[in-house]
DNA sequence: TGAGATTAGTTCGTGTCACGTACCAATATA
DNA sequence: TATATTGGTACGTGACACGAACTAATCTCA
């Protein structure tokens, strides 16, 4: 788990990779969960309409992008339904099956969110300079490309379908 | 929120850096909180746990360090406590003030996330070369290092007492 | 085709977590 | 010393997550 205090005797102005990405995890994390409370929206609520975006899941496939019991999703999209964001439409090829999107409002939120947060981003990237900007953007994607084909994943892949839950990326 | 499924008419195989390194967030603190939960912990108990392996805070210390409100710091330490992980010492300087501590058991547990966390982001990085590696490394210590002198903190100040809340790495 | 299994979603009870308010005891300040 | 502040807890509320139990729709295959 996170960093701990630097031992005095460890050599300075380098952290240990793990510590440091630990570290920016958590920056990055919290400053998404900040935003979010800024317009009372908790980090999974965010989450939810971040997915609805570009996609109208049913329930099913909302709970195995997220990662959740499909009991828990009846809540949040119950909560978020409840505040106008998201909207519960019968399916039209399973009569058991109901998909989420997005309202008018929870698209104006998503949308503002998504820019404060990237504002955000922006700031903290912007102390080092656009050369090491661009050397991190270009091993992070490297890195989380290559992550994802070791897990049978193309990050890239044409097109997919609605329920595909590999591409969980949020 | 976070990445968008990628467009079909952006460049292939590079991330946008704010969709790269929230999706680098999300599997760092999502690695770490499915390591908390195999011990039947949640992110905010080993968030605790972890600050207590260098530090006994009073309560309002943690409720500091945690952002946290200090009623919320009771129920936590209560629930932590109940488990044997912590324990709460009156304080020898302020007879209002408690000190938390971690156990013999929650040193044990702390220890074995550490370990099993480490292993986690080890394996992250290790689908990418180790030059790139040291690459991501360096830009990350970089930018945590300025981001943090940029509000007044030196992330590499030589000590710290135990309240100081703005080092908060945890 | 029709009985039984599976799937989609909800409901309910339980536990964690966070908040704000109210409160007590101890300490600080005027 | 009277008052204000500080450290911590108690209590009520709401979000969030889980698992178990349940209904309705769909699938399976004998």
């Amino acid at each position: 788990m996170p960093p701990r205090r630097k031992s005095p005797s460890s050599s300075d102005h380098e952290l240990s990779t793990v510590d440091g990405l630990v570290q920016l995890s958590f920056l990055i994390y919290g400053a998404l969960e900040r935003r979010a409370g800024e317009h009372d929206s908790s980090m999974i609520q965010t989450r939810l309409l971040g997915i609805l975006r570009d996609r109208q899941p049913t329930m099913n496939e909302l709970a195995k992008v997220l990662d959740l019991d499909k009991s828990s999703i009846t809540g949040l999209v119950d909560r978020a339904e409840r505040r106008g964001f998201v909207k519960r439409t019968p399916s039209a090829v399973d009569r058991r099956a109901v998909t989420v999107s997005l309202t008018r409002t929870g698209r104006a939120l998503v949308r503002q969110l998504a820019a404060d947060f990237e504002v955000d981003v922006e700031l903290i990237l912007r102390v080092i300079p656009a050369a090491e900007r661009a050397a991190l953007s270009r091993v992070v994607s490297r890195l989380l490309v290559a992550h994802a084909a070791e897990r049978g994943v193309d990050l890239f892949a044409p097109s997919r379908v609605a329920s595909d839950p590999a591409r969980s990326g949020v």
